[in-house]
RNA sequence: UGCCCGAUAGUGUAAUGGUAGCACGAACGACUCUGACUCGUUCUGUCUAGGUUCGACUCCUAGUCGGGCAGCCA
């Protein structure tokens, strides 16, 4: 029995892709400003993973690997409201998925239950925690077990660094209420103005801050402030939040906290902490830069600090990639839960059928710029194909069967014929598959009155069956109401592979299962979720919505199928790729998923 | 009407002052025991206007168009 290959050799062989933050790298390595290279994937507990997150995972892994380095897996865990460990278990059971065998000997770990240590460099203050060394993971002697680095693992040295802020006169208490604290900012063409509270002395701020923490204030009635410039024409730089109140407890850190930090504290720092040496994130956080830097700068920071650059998210036609967009469609149950292979979750397309290898082939074509994007869903579609085509068993499948009887075949005669697995493979194994007089074909390869160029089978007409021989029509059989029941139809054994007019040549070839032998299955029928090229224009998306987005059939499989397992692909001839459900399928009962159709330029172009 | 970022065939990208190339897509053809795959041919492009230069997709200026930013979200 063949194996399935897990990724094609075209992909494997890929040179490695060069865009301008992969240039600023090499810069690096060549100026020698970081010893190693310390990439991160940073995503928020607060839903699924899509092929949005994918092009990151891509780069930020694709960095760490093509230059022998790291890239940690960070949970931005510093909202608890929002999150939940639901999602912290998807993201890395995802992420996992997408990065094994490619670049899962990069990932960086911590060890479990490790803080940051604070420690004394050259004199200044330091918190630092590496990922742990890759040998000592694989070590069977080492007790270390290792999970994701947290930033909610960083609370402490986190609040320390406030402590210092404010020590510094640059971080103070402010009493204002949310609502006031927006009307200060002023907006993008007014500056704001400063809070009453921005001058507090520095033994104020220290001891209500630590008040804050012991929980003395109820939530919104005071935060923690940068003191930077009220006036900045960049209102993130008008004395960001830097830590509000919030008294819940964290999927993580239990009840330990009160306050929370935010991100522009929380992120460029838990970086710094980890080592990272460039931090990777989407153009929205362009205005946030300045603040990533201004953290790091005013703390004064004794090892080497990390730097911030963007990219263009990736955007999807006839997709949408906004996690607040999927949420609606999962709690509406428009789709079937997060991993309905209709949605782009990374759970979906898994359980739809898509190679992690198509995904990270996808993220090369698209590249990495600067630039907001549109690609056409057309240039994911084709490095599904490509990379299934290589590594797909075939298979024979009739999706809306009619039946075929061969009147020169006997009936209970079993005609064993070879059938190959997979054409691509180099030297290419083969399976019996049972041939007899009741067959189904496709119902599509028949027809009483057939337009032009038809290739199929028709009354008087001759094809071939697959991997069978040529057969001739010689009636077409229908029941009082007109619906054809049944073709009857003659064989022309002499025309087997082997046999003394193999090599007899005619139009049309088309896929069979034996009646006797055929397996009956539930098949999903897929197509794009949304009928318009950009669902995600307006916010009324979910009015696109394809109503023929799922189609399902009962279909006849050949027998070896019987054996398939779970999440296994194949492609049924002249049908598409499908994969079996691991989910709904179960011994005795099968359901597959429809990953892809095959290419169909006759069903385009040449029907009329 | 503030600040930041961007613009190369239909789509995505390459060219880092020196021949505008690649992939997808589309059309046509060849091959075919998958109307698939593969192969061949064709199609379409540097936002505009100035400037610098022997030479500009690339540098400068202005404009046009598009995107982002005013959560105690990330």
């Amino acid at each position: 029995m063949s194996v399935e290959h897990t990724e094609s050799s075209a992909a494997a062989a890929a040179p490695a892709p060069s865009d301008f933050i992969r240039d600023i790298v090499a810069k690096d390595l060549a100026a020698k400003r970081y010893e190693k290279i310390v990439t991160r994937f940073p995503p928020e507990p607060n839903g699924y993973l899509h092929i949005g997150h994918a092009k990151s995972i891509c780069l930020n892994f694709g960095i760490a690997r093509e230059n022998d380095g790291q890239c940690h897996l960070r949970f931005d865990d510093t909202n608890p409201v929002k999150e939940d460990v639901e999602y912290v278990d998807s993201i890395t059971a995802d992420v996992n998925w997408l990065i094994a065998g490619w670049a899962d000997h990069c990932l960086g770990l911590k060890s479990k239950g490790a803080h940051p240590v604070r420690q004394v460099v050259n004199g200044r203050e330091d918190f630092h925690m590496p990922a742990v060394l890759e040998s000592e993971i694989r070590n069977p002697k080492s007790e270390i077990t290792a999970e994701s680095f947290f930033a909610s693992d960083y609370f402490e040295p986190l609040y320390h660094f406030a402590t210092t802020l404010i020590k510094k006169g640059k971080a103070y208490v402010c009493d204002l209420s949310p609502k006031e604290t927006d009307e200060y900012r002023g907006a993008p063409d007014r500056p704001g103005r400063e809070s009453p509270w921005r001058n507090r002395s520095i033994e104020e701020n220290l001891d209500l801050f630590q008040r804050m923490r012991a929980g003395e204030f109820p939530d919104g009635a005071r935060s923690l402030r940068a003191r930077i410039d009220m006036a900045s024409p960049n209102v993130w730089l008008r004395d960001p939040l830097l830590y509000r109140i919030r008294h819940v407890a964290h999927h993580q850190a239990g009840d330990e906290w009160c306050i929370y930090p935010l991100y522009d504290f929380a992120h460029c720092l838990s970086d710094y902490i980890e080592g990272i040496t460039h931090s990777v994130c989407t153009l929205e956080f362009e205005v946030h830069r300045p603040l990533y830097d201004w953290m790091l700068e005013n703390l004064d920071l004794p090892r080497p600090r990390p730097h911030q650059y963007e990219f263009a998210q990736l955007n999807l036609s006839y997709t949408i990639l906004s996690k607040r967009r999927l949420l609606q469609l999962v709690q509406d149950k428009l789709v079937n839960g997060w991993d309905d292979p209709r949605l782009p979750t990374l759970s979906g397309v898994r359980r739809r059928g898509i190679p992690a290898s198509a995904i990270r082939r996808l993220a090369t074509i698209v590249g990495v710029t600067k630039y907001d994007s549109v690609t056409d869903v057309a240039l994911f579609e084709h490095a599904v194909r490509d990379e299934l085509n290589a590594i797909a068993l075939r298979r024979l499948a009739v999706l809306r069967p009619i039946k075929l009887v061969l009147t020169n075949i006997a009936p209970g005669e079993v005609i064993e014929v070879d059938a190959t697995d997979n054409p691509q493979d180099e030297n290419p194994t083969t399976r019996k598959v049972p041939f007899t007089r009741e067959v189904f074909i496709e119902s599509e390869d028949f027809a009483e009155l057939p337009p032009p160029k038809y290739f199929r089978l028709k009354p008087g007409g001759e094809v071939r069956l697959k991997y069978a021989c040529i057969i001739k029509c010689d009636e077409v059989v229908k029941d009082p109401a007109g619906n054809i029941t049944e073709l009857r139809c003659t064989a022309d054994l002499s025309t087997r592979s082997g046999g003394a007019n193999a090599d007899k040549k005619v139009k049309g070839t088309i896929h069979w299962v034996s009646a006797s032998h055929a397996l009956d299955a539930e098949i999903r029928l897929y197509d794009r979720l949304f009928t318009v090229a950009e669902p995600g224009a307006t916010d009324d998306f979910k009015k696109f919505i394809n109503p023929h987005s799922l189609d399902v059939v009962t279909a006849k499989l050949e027998p070896s199928l019987r054996n398939a397992t779970p999440g296994q692909r194949f492609q049924f001839e002249r049908l598409g790729y499908f994969a079996l459900d691991p989910k709904d399928s179960a011994p005795g009962k099968l359901v597959f998923n429809r990953t892809i159709t095959l290419k169909d330029t006759w069903a385009k172009g040449g029907k009329p």
